[in-house]
DNA sequence: AGCACGCCGACT
DNA sequence: GTCGGCGTGCTC
């Protein structure tokens, strides 16, 4: 018998099965690692297919060199989705099974923890009475029958133990044990629901595709927990995903309060060994309920009743590093394969599932009121141009500053967003205009006043901060655009007593940073916290009342086609944070361009009216999800490599635009935005094409490109951002 | 990915 | 004359 295998190695010339000699008495399943002679070296492999002859020549076929394990630990149907995915990705095998395993399995440090237990030996001999510390292990053990071998070598002496194990007094047995993340311990209390709520769960009843559009705060995480109870009670088993963000220890609190012992949680706090015994828990059906962020979607979890993905909108479900995918993707096929129901959820949906909704490719389940029937905080669009104009040169406008000081006053809590970390967004010199940047990377760097460096947030390298340019030499240094760090100096010295909290990457970076902030900020009355987009998620404080959004334009002038969406979404999630109590919240938000549409709609909660106006946007210019934008990236070292590279594969797809002409609306050439990024030259191939022969043409492109090119190449889809 | 084989410059 | 540069090609 032969088997196929597919080589655990991340490199193109080997994305491919290779064929093995499953040797006598050698029992194989599909699915299952296994070490196999490549080559000079011995290398893991995954079975995927076994066969009774073989279509290479046999003579130089090798034989399977020993099991990993005694299972199959790449279930059936991840085996269908390896396929899928490479054929409609353009991803390697070998990439897409090692997103199925937890990554400490792979290197083989990380095993399960195994605990030494001690007991006395059915008859055995009394030490000598001059072995005192022996005698009380002796003792202790018939008092308490087992123990731990650390715990009993902490209390008498390792040697005593290891002096009694050795004389084959005390026996040591091995116990596996799971190591259980750590959380916020809650009490469950299963809430009584809104009608609203109990329509959106008789509504999602069948094994098909939902958006559920619900408003901030109208209790779409209950109507989740009781959807997956149902499913429970059937003897089927659900996934959930969150945003990364916002897996805050209240959202994992609650669902370990309803669900106990029955889930799994994975996300990117938990340690290896933590990661690794949550994973097992689900490949053997000891947990019935994983929740979890991105990655949570390829779990091994089997008998699917349904699949949720809360905030579907949010970028961070898209893949943006290698292997890159669309979580949605991912959970569509999941869906099908396990005939289940797919719930998609959001106060913001994206423009393209709402589109789905209203086409009926999707049921569209609404929730317009909040749970606690109240108001959503009103928006107040305060024009920045006018402000400057009345003399205010502040980072805070005349409004916010004064609801700011009602706020300390009151003893309540704020919410300032601003959607850069750092300092200030760069340093230019006045005199001649210089403006730092990265030596590795094309792109100006961010002054972190903190460490009083200059940042790359591309790369992470840091840089002398600038006292004098060193250019002209000038020490007139002008800070650019202003980042959190800015904004907490500015609050401290206009509330010196008021504590104020920093929420961004560079503060949450350490293990429970999230939690640690969190909790402080919620204690302290008057509060202020200050944060990127994190402090935008699933947070409820309840004494929250005023939310600042310092600089909305922000999201809005990227040359994106999607920033216009990204701005209302911004908006309608941090606004919700204002208000979740009895107490009506405020919400100011900052702008130099008061007048644009998106801050109407969004002032007013608008969702369906931006919608409409944004698609038919997207529709007359076409772009997605009425058009579909394809980008081939390049990168290597040497530029004139990646340039000519890039250009011939151009050359190439100019042929294939020649001949479906009326599908194309663009394509072109150019050097990538951020043109070099850790020493490495990009340039990139941009086009866009109708949908009527879209994946054809997808498919055309893709086997254009030289596989054998020495640049690295990325295909990217609709990609959600162009740096 | 790694490792071997293979064809051109500066060295005991 | 040789040692060694890394370009190209192969691994069931």
């Amino acid at each position: 018998m032969f088997a196929k295998i597919i080589i655990d190695q991340d490199a193109k010339a080997l994305d491919r099965e290779f064929e093995y000699i499953i040797p006598e008495g050698m029992q194989v399943l599909v699915g299952e690692r296994v070490l196999v002679p490549f080559g000079p070296r011995i290398l893991q492999g995954f079975i995927v297919g076994i066969t009774e002859k073989s279509e290479f020549d046999a003579s130089k076929l090798k034989p399977i060199k020993e099991k990993i394990e005694d299972f199959a630990v790449i279930k059936p149907e991840m085996l269908s989705l390896m396929f899928h995915m490479a054929d409609k990705l353009h991803l390697k095998l070998a990439s897409c099974l090692r997103m199925f395993l937890p990554s400490e399995m792979r290197t083989d440090k990380i095993k399960e923890l195994v605990v030494h237990f001690c007991r006395l030996a059915e008859n055995f001999e009394m030490p000598s009475a001059k072995a005192k510390k022996q005698i009380e292990v002796v003792e202790f053990l018939k008092q308490n029958g087992r123990e731990k071998r650390s715990v009993l070598a902490e209390k008498f002496g390792a040697s005593a133990v290891a002096a009694l194990i050795q004389k084959g007094v005390v026996i040591l047995e091995a116990e596996q044990v799971d190591r259980v993340p750590e959380f916020d311990v809650l009490k469950s209390e299963k809430k009584q629901l809104t009608a609203l709520q109990q329509r959106a769960i008789e509504e999602i009843s069948e094994n098909k595709t939902y958006l559920l559009h619900g408003v901030t705060g109208s209790g779409k995480t209950e109507v989740y927990m009781n959807l997956i109870e149902r499913e429970l009670g059937k003897g089927k088993t659900a996934l959930m995903l969150v945003p990364e963000i916002s897996l805050t220890p209240q959202v994992l609190a609650n669902f370990k309060a309803r669900f106990g012992e029955q889930v799994a949680l994975i996300h990117s706090g938990l340690s290896a060994g933590e990661r690794f015994d949550e994973w097992r828990r689900i490949f053997f059906g000891q947990a019935r309920v994983v929740v979890g962020a991105r990655s949570a979607i390829f779990a091994p979890i089997e008998n699917l009743g349904i699949i949720i993905i809360d905030e579907e909108h949010e970028q961070s479900y898209v893949s943006e590093s290698n292997p890159r995918y669309d979580t949605h993707d991912i959970a569509a096929f999941r869906r099908s394969y396990n005939n289940c129901a797919l719930v998609l959820g959001s106060a913001t949906p994206q423009l393209e599932s709402y589109a789905k909704a209203i086409d009926g490719e999707y049921q569209l389940v609404e929730m317009p009121v909040r749970v606690n029937g109240l108001e959503m905080p009103k928006i107040t669009v305060i024009d920045m141009l006018m402000e400057m104009r009345h003399g205010n040169n502040n980072i805070f406008s005349i409004p916010l500053m004064v609801e700011l000081k009602e706020i300390v006053k009151a003893k309540k809590q704020a919410m300032i967003f601003i959607n850069r970390r750092g300092f200030s967004s760069f340093q230019r010199c006045r005199n001649c205009g210089y403006v730092a940047k990265c030596s590795d990377c094309d792109v100006s760097l961010v002054y972190h006043r903190f460490e009083n460096r200059l940042k790359c947030h591309y790369c992470g390298k840091r840089f002398h901060a600038l006292d004098v340019c060193p250019s002209c030499g000038s020490s007139d240094i002008k800070q650019g655009a202003i980042g959190t760090e800015r904004v907490v100096e500015e609050l401290h010295k206009m509330f010196p007593d008021v504590p104020v909290f920093r929420m961004d990457n560079d503060t949450t970076s350490v293990k429970n940073g999230h939690r640690k902030i969190l909790n402080e900020f919620r204690s302290a009355k008057p509060g202020i916290l200050v944060g990127t987009q994190m402090i935008a998620k699933g947070h409820d404080f309840e004494d929250v009342l005023l939310v600042g959004i310092v600089d909305a334009d922000q999201s809005l002038f990227q040359s994106d086609y999607r920033s216009i969406e990204r701005t209302f979404q911004l908006i309608t999630q941090v606004a919700g944070r204002a208000g979740r109590s009895a107490n009506q919240g405020k919400v100011f938000l900052q702008t130099y361009s008061p007048r644009h549409y998106v801050y109407r709609f969004a002032a007013n909660y608008d969702y369906k009216g931006f919608f409409k106006r944004e698609a038919n946007l997207r529709k007359v210019t076409k772009f997605p999800p009425y058009a579909r934008i394809v980008r081939i990236l390049f990168s290597h070292e040497d530029e004139k490599v990646v340039a000519q590279e890039c250009k011939e594969c151009y050359e190439k797809i100019k042929e294939i635009k020649e001949k479906n002409a009326e599908d194309f609306v663009y394509l072109d050439v150019m050097k990538a935005p951020v043109n070099k990024i850790k020493n490495k030259f990009r340039y990139q191939i941009l086009m866009r094409f109708t949908l009527e022969n879209a994946d054809a043409l997808e498919k055309q492109i893709y086997d254009s490109v030289d596989k054998k090119a020495k640049s690295s190449i990325f295909f990217e889809i609709n990609p959600n951002n162009l740096s």
